[in-house]
DNA sequence: TCAAGACAAAATATCGATATTCTAGAGGGG
DNA sequence: CCCCTCTAGAATATCGATATTTTGTCTTGA
């Protein structure tokens, strides 16, 4: 005898199967299917029987399970977005596009944060994978291999076959950045590397030589420091700012690696005694959330972190789909956010 | 004839399945499963015969297909995060401890976010649950009626049977904030009420006013200001501290409904040439990350987020996995944290 | 010598949806 | 009158894993 109405369906959903509907207007669950999908073997269905099935189908509010759907046809509309750090102001904004995207797509998603550990990041990518997503989109990441499934990497410079890298334009961000200290008449800058960790890190330092040189500015050792750590509160940029005071190098202008730092770093110059922007103008990146409401409001180089999120998302879709052929790399352009914490020097 | 190697396998893993196992050994597929799964079943295989199907899976680097599996055993190891919104400061820092603590239990999950909207709520929760997730934690989000799987709120105070409120202990926290304020020597105290779409907001309200009535402090109505809109950005609390201002009524602190609002209201403060916190105390609520790196550093009454949201995870997984009963609430208590925003009135 | 076990593994049924193939009956044309 | 076609669905196979049932083969003891 069949189990009859009390089933606990923990994980699954309603107990309104196929063939329940099926029974209810006495047909099969083939012809059920069919009429629902209205495939191609629904053209010899009356339209009488038609409307009787879809009307016990509502009524019993019958909802295909995915699971099964999934299997039968290979697809799971879901794709594995693999993080460095959740709770972040910069990944979770990234993810807030994803998400945006992917709802108006009908897709889902999973989400694995790695925390820099490259143990982890390989079992967790593992685990999407045989959780059938359908691609990845990784957000300051290091991949060292390609990846089994389509890839787009936000912020991710490792140059990898098959793997889309969403990247701002480095040298137009450093140009903005250096450019408007330079005009504002900062010849002392002071310069804050990403951390090694940091996925972007390298490319963004060697766009910003590339500009110092182009416009004269020098870039002095005694002037730089290199963030260390995974930190992501302002912490990260605190010691280091304090470092560079020790140094007892005299600098009008500090460009930081990110907001955070930069946030850490006027700190660290309010704490000593130094007026932002009156003695020492402070630059960011990013462009954070509370950057416009800090004490100055921060000077800045915006990422447009939820845009990217959504592109990202956008061309992963497309070449899941086959709509596209697959691009080694698309470029987002920066945009400079003037506030209040730069100003000429005295 | 069957299709042999060009397998596409979009979403679904490799083409490695059991069977192909099976046939690298000469064996059938269930008994292949019986051993790799080292079921009942198992117990009549030599371990001869184990040891070689287990060689070969290595071999072939077999990997179940999660979604049979879960069609089969109708459990998916996966809940589904409802969040407001994504990116900003205090969801994401609770779906991270969410992750922190499924990641160790082999759960996943599935994130939507619904800006408020009932309908896309409602929408939402049903798609997730179509999807098989066995369990949900809400952040933020005000339910209307019982879900139908384990679910676990956090910030959500409508009490509803069958769900587990994680909810901060507000007497505490109103308490703390204003028994600090009373003890500085503040009277008159100005208030800012959460919007009325924050589910926080009366629960958090209505300790205030128990609080504040206990320490024979008078709530005034023309020193309250009630927020509103959904912006999570600290715009959130400037026009309301501008109004707080314009109507000319002396106060001497603020008690602010969160640090994103207390944020935007330091800032419109500022703006209007007051000193903080030398003239006006502003004491926040959340402890977000740039709380104390603003400036001045944030006094504020800190919600442990990350815990919060671990605990609503292991509260969930212990529900779904029959552990421990149901429980309608769960107190977690705040904590203090005293910076530079407040300080004796003039 | 024959039956009862024990052993080893194959066969089958199932989860739920869906694509493909098959069949019974009605109607029409030559 | 017979064959063909069309209708209206039923039956079956499949996706991949797994729990249960069955089938042989070999031992072993009476």
């Amino acid at each position: 005898m069949k189990s009859q109405g009390k089933k606990t369906h923990r994980g699954s959903n309603s107990a309104v199967t196929l063939k329940s509907v099926a029974e209810r207007v006495g047909l099969t669950a083939s012809t059920v299917s069919a009429v629902l999908n209205n495939s191609s073997a629904a053209r010899s269905v009356p339209e009488q029987t038609k409307k009787r099935v879809l009307k016990a189908a509502r009524e019993l509010n019958y909802r295909p399970n995915f699971l099964a759907r999934s299997l039968r046809a290979n697809r799971t509309y879901t794709i594995g977005v693999i993080l460095e750090e959740i709770g972040d102001a910069y990944g979770s904004v990234v993810m807030s596009g994803i998400e945006r995207y992917l709802r108006e797509h009908n897709f889902h998603f999973l989400t694995v944060a790695h925390r820099h550990d490259k143990k982890l990041l390989e079992t967790y990518s593992t685990m999407l994978w045989q959780r059938g997503v359908e691609g990845f989109i990784t957000v300051d990441t290091f991949l060292t291999e390609k990846p089994p499934l389509p890839t787009v990497a936000v912020a991710g410079h490792r140059k990898l076959k098959g793997v889309t890298n969403i990247i701002l334009d480095h040298r137009r961000a450093a140009l903005l950045a250096l450019g408007h200290l330079f005009d504002l008449g900062h010849r002392r800058i002071a310069f804050m590397k990403g951390a090694s960790l940091s996925s972007d890190s390298k490319e963004r330092w060697s766009a910003i030589c590339e500009i110092a040189k182009d416009l004269g500015l020098p870039i002095r050792p005694e002037l730089t420091v290199q963030l260390e750590g995974s930190d992501s509160t302002p912490h990260l940029g605190y010691p280091f700012a304090k470092e560079l005071l020790a140094r007892k190098q005299p600098f009008s202008a500090l460009f930081a690696y990110n907001d955070i730092s930069a946030i850490g770093s006027i700190y660290a110059f309010q704490e000593a005694g130094l007026r932002v922007p009156d003695d020492v103008s402070v630059v960011g990146f990013d462009d954070i959330q509370s950057a416009g409401y800090m004490n100055p409001p921060l000077t800045t180089v915006r990422q447009p972190l939820q845009k990217m999120g959504e592109i990202a998302a956008r061309i992963l879709l497309d070449r899941i789909e086959g709509r596209t052929k697959y691009i080694s790399e698309f470029t987002i352009e920066p945009e400079l956010v003037v506030r209040k914490s730069t100003s000429c020097p005295r």
